[in-house]
DNA sequence: TATCCACAGGAAATCAGGGTGT
DNA sequence: ACACCCTGATTTCCTGTGGATA
């Protein structure tokens, strides 16, 4: 883009100044880190119990022994991961010879077969040495199976599979939980324990028989949600670390855990809205964090993450959403089916270069996906003679959608945004809308 | 009470685009 | 150059369904 030189007279914005104001400015953070998810600090609080039972299934392995393969459950921001890492570095301290090796995979990330074999390989080799795709399966699998027998003797290797309850839901997920589970039977002195983290409690039903032997011969370890109390406790002990001296008070520590509280017992939550309150505040170049930080960081939070979301949707998601969109912008109080979405995604694909018209079957699955993401609610509905469909509406502000999709090049440049869907104007639409308003 | 609408949604196949070793 | 592999997105094919209506 081009610079007007008008804007650098004496209004326009003094980056120089602004910086040397900001270094002079009160300081908030002491270590902004320690209230990143990844953090892991010296005490959890409220986790003894589950500290205390992971520790006596994996102890084993401080003499070279291998621990059975087991489950932790638990709604997000219970500190599952967080123990799991604490755990494994309490173990490392406490093994002066072959500590085992911690391999964390996260499901959601590495999500086929092939890359976790590949990553498990990598991450022992310590290089890319695996590619990313071209190689059979099975070939990586022996490959696998050579290099732990080499690299880690008389070990154990800690396999922690995180969001395990996306790797079932795929055909191939069983596959390979089953592989992993059978590692040991292929291995000559390495052993290693899987150790699966869910955060959906039902996901067991979803396992194959043969796998379910392997991985729950234990207990399963329950994480509960934290209580406000338990909330404050974990924000007062990080916020120590985080922030300078006098930044804020009890009371905004308390109205911080009783918000994330009623969200689960989340506690990364909890440290999202501290940290982002804290960055408020210093923006602001205040001393202190206030209330008003915080309830402001609650909705900047909450809109960054849906905006980020829909910014991070493939292009075909974003069309749909579009469709929904315009659909709710020019048919005042229609009713909107998931038929009349997909003729409108229809339309639209024909206006946006590059981008192919896709049938019901798959227009029906993104409506899924951005009823899953709460962007928008869809429930099925049947119309009786009117046939059965889904019935949608926006989950979220209105604004906040254009706002999100007037970022999007390929929509704005298209122009599609002004777009009236053709199908409201239909009489077959107008028919059955005034059929259904009855039935609803 | 059988019919029939307009889809829902599961399973498998296909395709394009990336890669491999020989 | 070739046969072969993996992946993610999508299509094809299919069976299922709730309830107003004829």
């Amino acid at each position: 883009m081009l610079t007007n030189p008008k804007n650098n007279d004496n209004h326009s914005f003094n980056i120089d100044r602004f910086y040397k104001k900001y270094l002079k400015g009160p300081k908030i953070f002491k270590m902004r880190e320690a209230l990143e998810p990844s953090y892991i600090p010296e005490e959890l609080p409220h986790r003894d119990n589950e500290i205390k039972k992971i520790a006596g299934i994996t102890a084993c392995a401080l003499e070279g022994d291998v621990p059975p393969s087991f489950l932790c459950y638990g709604m997000t921001g219970t500190g599952k991961t967080a123990t799991i890492r604490y755990v494994s570095q309490k173990i490392a301290q406490h093994c002066e010879k072959n500590p085992p090796w911690w391999i964390y995979i996260n499901c959601n990330i590495v999500s086929t077969p092939y890359r976790i074999l590949a990553h498990i390989y990598n991450t022992i080799e310590g290089k890319e040495k695996i590619p990313p795709t071209g190689l059979p399966k099975d070939i990586i699998f022996k490959k696998l199976l050579g290099l732990l027998d080499i690299r880690i003797k008389n070990t154990v290797c800690f396999l922690v599979l995180d969001e395990i309850d996306i790797l079932i839901k795929k055909r191939e997920g069983n596959e390979i939980l089953y592989d992993l589970t059978r590692l040991n039977e292929n291995l000559d002195s390495c052993r290693a324990c899987i150790i699966g983290i869910s955060n959906k409690l039902r996901f067991m039903e979803y396992l194959d028989s043969r796998v379910t032997s392997g991985l729950s011969g234990q207990e399963p370890i329950v994480f509960h949600p934290y209580n406000a109390n338990e909330l404050a406790d974990i924000l007062i002990q990080r916020s120590r670390i985080a922030f300078n001296e006098n930044v804020l008070d009890q009371g905004i520590i308390k109205l911080c855990a009783g918000l994330a509280a009623k969200e689960h017992g989340d506690a990364r939550k909890a440290l999202q809205l501290l940290r982002k309150a804290g960055e408020l505040a210093e923006r602001k170049q205040h001393k202190m964090i206030s209330e008003s930080d915080i309830t402001k960081a609650q909705k900047d939070l909450e809109k960054d993450h849906i905006v980020e979301y829909m910014l991070s949707m493939p292009l075909q998601a974003q069309l749909t959403l579009t469709a929904i969109h315009l659909l709710m912008k020019y048919g005042k109080g229609h009713i909107i089916t998931s038929g009349d979405i997909y003729e409108t995604h229809s339309e639209l694909a024909e206006k946006v270069p590059g981008i192919k018209r896709l049938t019901q079957r798959r227009i029906s699955d993104y409506i899924n996906e951005l009823s899953l993401a709460g962007i928008i609610t869809a429930s099925t509905k049947s119309m009786g003679h009117y046939g059965r469909t889904k019935l949608v509406n926006f989950d979220i502000e209105k604004d906040l959608v254009e706002r999100a999709l007037s970022q999007i090049e390929k929509i704005r440049i298209s122009g599609i945004l002004n777009h009236k869907p053709i199908v409201l104007l239909t009489d077959k639409v107008k028919i059955k809308n005034s059929v259904f308003r009855k039935l609803i």
